[in-house]
DNA sequence: CCTGCGATCGTCT
DNA sequence: GACGATCGCAGGA
């Protein structure tokens, strides 16, 4: 397992660090251990023109957003619904405030028994909150994304993303998971779609 | 100052 | 499928 430390693997846009962040691995020092978690669900959030995204140009959320305009590898966390915190990567060079909400991770360590299905439960299980919003994970020694160190063959499902509304945009298929993963949050059998495999 | 609301979740019907 | 918990922030008066 490696850290990943390279600017240009954040500076995808979205869209793609969404599909390269499937399978990677978060790592998290929780009361002075690292822990590893593969990311099994995400979501794509493409900055000024998407509608669902909370940098959208006629958005109300100026000030909360702001870790997004950073450059790609930084966190954007932030509280919701006044109970649980949502972690993003953000993506794309600074200035371009795009980001990829990470939805469900998979423990890789057998005694971690918390729940880490759906971005509120795996905040809480990572002790992730408010002091982690704004960290350049390519520097941060209490989190960041690591390759993982076996090769991976998933079926990858992209379905529409969660709770973003009736806009044109929350219509588009930006969130991906790895199918029949017993983490991921949750599943429309209807109107998930197939979207490619053997993902390395 | 006051109001409305949100990238959630567990519980209840 | 519906609902409430709970709180920071933006917008309006």
């Amino acid at each position: 397992m490696s850290k990943i430390v390279s600017i240009d693997f954040f500076s995808s846009d979205a869209l793609e660090l969404s599909k390269k962040l499937l399978g990677k691995i978060i790592a998290r020092k929780i009361n002075g251990k690292i822990l590893r978690f593969r990311i099994v669900e995400v979501e794509a959030y493409l900055g000024l023109n998407d509608e669902a995204c909370h940098s959208h140009k006629k958005n109300r959320q100026r000030s909360k957003s702001l870790p997004m305009y950073n450059r790609g590898g930084f966190s954007y966390v932030y509280l919701i619904y006044g109970i649980y915190h949502c972690f993003n990567v953000v993506a794309a060079p600074k200035g371009d405030p795009q980001s990829v909400l990470i939805r469900a991770v998979e423990p890789l360590d057998k005694e971690f028994e918390l729940k880490t299905n759906g971005p509120g439960n795996l905040c809480k299980a990572l002790g992730i909150n408010i002091n982690l919003n704004n960290v350049d994970m390519i520097k941060s020694e209490e989190i960041w994304i690591e390759n993982s160190d076996t090769a991976d063959e998933d079926v990858i499902i992209s379905s529409k993303r969660v709770n973003v509304g009736n806009s044109e945009d929350s219509h588009k298929f930006l969130r991906f998971y790895i199918y029949s993963n017993k983490f991921v949050s949750k599943i429309d059998k209807k109107r998930e779609k197939y979207f490619l495999s053997n993902i390395i």
